[in-house]
DNA sequence: GGTTTATCTGAACATCCGTTCAAATCAAGG
DNA sequence: CCTTGATTTGAACGGATGTTCAGATAAACC
């Protein structure tokens, strides 16, 4: 036997990519075997290399895809300077809540599987990393050159902040008590608080 | 061949652990085999087993050790009620911050490799870290009761302000630019005013 | 309808996995 | 010094691992 009724590479390969993900996601790169991937696929191991050159790079791409459209996300949903920088850090509260709570897979297999990357690709990964940071840290410099943020260390104060809003992903449930507005809401005013000047 | 000079249950005990933790923390816990930790001990690998039934137990006692280690300290460390919530706050900030990153390897697993935690095993593990975000949580309500703090969830905040509090473990180096005194007196600054209510 | 090409199977590869256990060895107590 | 008991070795177990590849099959094209 070999070629199975309605196999196509344009279904196939992001079929791959979802299962791999999702099961990265629930117990981990070193946990889930190729053969798990392909069973969750309904095809034999065999065919994931149609797909992937090998394991390593299935879990590199799945983490660069997501980096890559995390700041392509944000670089479109970024408004205008001259909005003010209160509304630019409000926008990031927000979108970065919203990106994360619909793409939980991919940010828990971004953040948990690090020490299982190449150090070649973990270098690629961490730069992007280290982009979007930097992205929030520009925000919170152009805060405190306005006189409007109190920040001592904005490089820090990025990287806090984008850890608290991260752990969202760890309680939220679409179907939960609060509406994802709602929480939105909530960070957005621990946020501004944080990071406010007066008071 | 078979016993080796020196050996010791009160010393491969301990060694043995020591070895867990630091291979779950920096490669995972599935990508860590018995043998692995055995040669890390010295030691072949059928001797693991005078020190834990099997490896998924030896994972779930770091991480038990660990969490009541956690609750253990804060309860010894917590200031009297008449020093007022405001000291009981920044008392929490400064302890978590403290003990965390001079365990980044427990804190680590402990977080990781929930997942890979036998369900009877991962509810004992889960119940101990609501105890102690709710111990932190009822520093909030207090707090809130008394007129001082404005905290809307004050279970939601208190996760908030763990997650920022940890996340200093994914950065901070011993010999680092800043001292651990500074750091603690960055986040206190910040988890100040994300709860203040002046303002 | 016949040919080509993309896609998949199924078996095989060497290697590693967690765990068990009889036999061997060392430390401690009398 | 000899016995007893704790500790470790080394081999073995069945099974899973990532990856390769010749052969088989279905889809696409003429």
């Amino acid at each position: 036997m070999a070629r199975t009724q309605g196999s196509h590479s344009d279904i196939t390969g992001p079929r791959v990519r979802e299962a791999a993900l999702h099961l990265f996601a629930r117990h981990g790169y070193a946990a889930v075997s190729m053969r798990k991937i392909a069973a969750e696929v309904g095809v034999q191991a065999g065919a994931l290399y149609n797909y992937t050159p090998d394991k390593q790079t299935l879990l590199f791409e799945l983490m660069r895809a997501h980096m890559e459209e995390l700041l392509a996300a944000w670089d479109a949903a970024t408004p205008p300077p001259e909005a003010g920088v209160r509304a630019a850090l409000e926008a990031f509260t927000r979108f970065h809540i919203r990106f994360n709570t619909r793409r939980a897979d991919a940010v828990f297999v971004s953040y948990m599987e690090l020490r299982n990357l190449d150090p070649e690709n973990f270098n690629v990964i961490e730069g992007l990393r280290r982009d979007y940071e930097t992205r929030l840290e520009a925000i919170l410099r152009r805060g405190v050159a306005e006189g409007r943020f109190a920040v001592a260390e904005p490089r820090i104060g990025a990287m806090a902040l984008i850890a608290m809003l991260t752990g969202v992903n760890t309680w939220f449930r679409e179907r939960g008590r609060l509406s994802l507005a709602e929480v939105e809401a909530l960070y957005w005013d621990m946020v501004r608080r944080a990071v406010a000047n007066q008071g």
